[in-house]
RNA sequence: GCGCCCGUAGCUCAGCGGAUAGAGCAGGGGACUUCUAAUCCCAAGGCCGCAGGUUCGAAUCCUGCCGGGCGCGCCA
């Protein structure tokens, strides 16, 4: 194979390595850089289009500037052709020569074509945040899900990944809650918490606080307790936040997300530093009073009279308000732990809130560039009715109740669609059917809007769902059983010739791209489409090439591509915090 | 009143300025002596909320409306 050229690039992707030769040739014939515009076409493999943009500028006709680039363009070891199309489009057909080596490159590492990052981030990921001694529920799935996958997105490109799970252990709701753990005994309480019976423990220390004036009092003051740093109330607040950690974790364990005990930073974490925050706000001169509150107006935001909006960092009554501890945990993960990339997975009604936080943040100096912070919004989980997600009697559905229900269902399906698998393998893949098809079903959206929460769908083994991905990959595993193979990684070349085996490399080759494009945007639907569209292809390629009943170097290299895509979906899948069975 | 998000096929959703707007489901028609039919193939289905604007080119960008959701001083 006459194809060393190749080898000796730099890692880069095809759709890089097309842009950069095309990039070339645009520059000189516009005379000044000009971008290309290279992406993927229904009409050829690849299309560039940057011809049209540049006929104006050059006073020519656009097919007569793509006829130029074609000229100028050093493309004959990448492309079988190179056509001029329509009003000036230049359509790309890759040869199986470029393709070869490139999928033997991706096949030869365990990272499949994508790189480690040259120069990492430390990235602190804000997510999950339950509260102590109150129940998780749908809105701490999508923040648990989202912030999962970007924890594992950015992990495995090499950035430093800081999780921070801001667990709700502080404020006013501890005076009651303490108070009710004092009647009905510790040992009652920590029963209660312990069997994940948040609801009914918090339900009914609010019962009682809105109920009996005499219980408000003493709620009133151990609250002052808890901030005066009582040694009593603060090992009973103490156990109230073990418990529900432990709690939590089970949780945690059950959907298959990282985070671990070494996570929780809770708001409590913060309130040593909430003092220095205001001293320095004032001392910046940034802060004002505003009817008795230590208030910061960050440029920008207004209310609903027009007037500047004050982010509120210490109550008239001296208690510090969520915005100090926000701004705490800004200048504690910038200066402190040095983050150059804060992440917040938080509904989209905060939004607002957290501009306003990063704004007086930037303008005290503790959010310099290259540090910046991204909201990472996120829409709400919505019923059958397309209303708010509630049970039947209106409440809010409780996470672990989700759970429970995802895996018993997919062991329904697993159990009528497959009887040969032995009970433990079977609960085994219901988990990872259930589980995964929850996760999914969230990260498949796009993560601003709502999103309807459906049973049935998710389950689905048809469609952009877990299920079918998961079958997509356990039956290219069943092939190398079946064949008794092991595929080959060490290849000099994957050659590739039938149209549905082009189609399926040019879609795996894509990977890093998309990777990539997610590390930064964070829209892991985009991630979730990229792999239902490699399963498609996948499909496609199985429909029409047989894979065992081919000899040779055919069945060699379809082993191969077949192997390529089993991995991808299996990391793909783990990138976004899915398991996938072997055998399903 | 101000601000944010959303509006694409009957339903659920993709579409990060490019050609004839794509999937899945549901409904219609097909394919199992075949590497898992839990899959696949075909046909049908659209004033891309409305109206302007920018552009060679707009579902995509800008402005204004309409409709839905959510925020807007001491809860987080």
């Amino acid at each position: 194979m006459g194809r060393r050229g190749l080898d000796c690039l730099p890692m880069a992707t095809l759709e890089k390595l097309l842009h950069d030769r095309l990039a070339s040739a645009f520059e000189a014939v516009a005379g000044t850089p000009a971008p290309p515009t290279v992406h993927r076409s229904q009409y050829a493999d690849f299309q560039a289009d940057g011809a049209l943009a540049l006929a104006r500028q050059l006073g020519r006709k656009p097919r007569d500037i793509a006829a130029d680039v074609v000229r100028h363009a050093q493309l004959d070891d990448l492309c079988a052709s190179v056509e001029i199309s329509g009003p000036g489009f230049i359509n790309l057909t890759v040869s199986e020569g470029a393709l070869a080596p490139l999928l033997a490159e991706m096949s030869r590492g365990e990272r499949l074509g994508v790189p480690l990052v040259a120069s990492p981030d430390t990235v602190v990921i804000d997510y999950s945040a339950p509260n102590v001694a109150k129940e998780m529920h749908v809105g701490h799935l999508r923040s648990t899900v989202i912030g999962d996958a970007a924890v594992r997105v950015l992990d495995w490109l090499g950035h430093r990944v800081i999780k921070a799970n801001h667990l709700g252990d502080w404020g006013t709701p501890f005076g009651m809650l303490i108070e009710h753990l004092l009647d009905i005994g510790e040992s009652e309480a920590a029963h209660e918490l312990s069997l994940g019976d948040l609801n009914s423990f918090y339900k009914a220390a609010r019962v009682k606080f809105d109920a009996d004036d005499a219980f408000k009092e003493r709620a009133r003051r151990r609250v002052v307790a808890l901030q005066g740093g009582d040694k009593l109330t603060l090992r009973l607040w103490h156990l109230l936040v073990d418990a529900s950690e432990k709690y939590f974790m089970a949780v945690y364990d059950r959907l298959d997300v990282c985070l671990t005990e070494k996570d929780f930073f809770g708001e409590s974490f913060y309130n040593d530093m909430l003092q220095p925050v205001v001293s320095e706000l004032d001392r910046l001169g940034l802060l004002r009073e505003s009817e008795g509150a230590k208030v910061v107006f960050p440029a920008g935001f207004t209310n609903r009279e027009g007037e500047p909006l004050p982010l509120i960092v210490q109550k008239r009554d001296g208690g510090f308000g969520y915005g100090a501890t926000d701004l705490a945990a800004i200048r504690y993960r910038t200066q402190e732990l040095e983050a150059t990339r804060l992440l917040y997975v938080v509904g989209l009604p905060q939004r607002q809130h957290f501009e306003m936080v990063y704004e007086v943040a930037r303008e005290a100096g503790w959010l310099r560039p290259p540090a910046r912070a991204q909201h990472v919004g996120f829409g709400s989980v919505l019923g059958p009715d397309g209303k708010m997600f509630r049970t039947r009697a209106g409440d809010t559905v409780k996470l672990v109740d989700l759970i429970d229900e995802a895996v018993a269902r997919a062991a329904a399906l697993v159990k009528e669609k497959n009887p040969d698998l032995d009970e433990a393998e079977r609960a085994e893949v219901a988990r990872m059917v259930g589980i995964g098809a929850l996760k999914y079903a969230d990260l498949s959206n796009d993560r601003n809007k709502d999103y309807v929460f459906d049973w049935k769908r998710m389950l689905s083994f048809e469609g952009n769902t877990a299920p079918y991905l998961q079958y997509a990959r356990a039956r290219i595993l069943s092939i190398f059983r079946r064949g008794g193979v092991t595929p080959a990684r060490d290849l000099a070349t994957i050659t590739v010739s039938e149209p549905a085996e082009r189609a399926l490399a040019i879609e795996l080759l894509a990977f890093e791209d998309v990777v990539t494009g997610v590390a930064e945007s964070l829209d892991f639907h985009r991630l979730a489409v990229y792999l239902y569209g490699l399963a498609t292809a996948f499909t496609a390629f199985y429909e029409r090439c047989p894979v065992l009943r081919a000899e040779g170097e055919v069945r060699e290299n379809r082993l191969a591509l077949c192997d390529l895509t089993a991995r991808v979906l299996a990391r793909g899948l783990g990138l976004l915090g899915i398991g996938a069975p072997d055998r399903m």
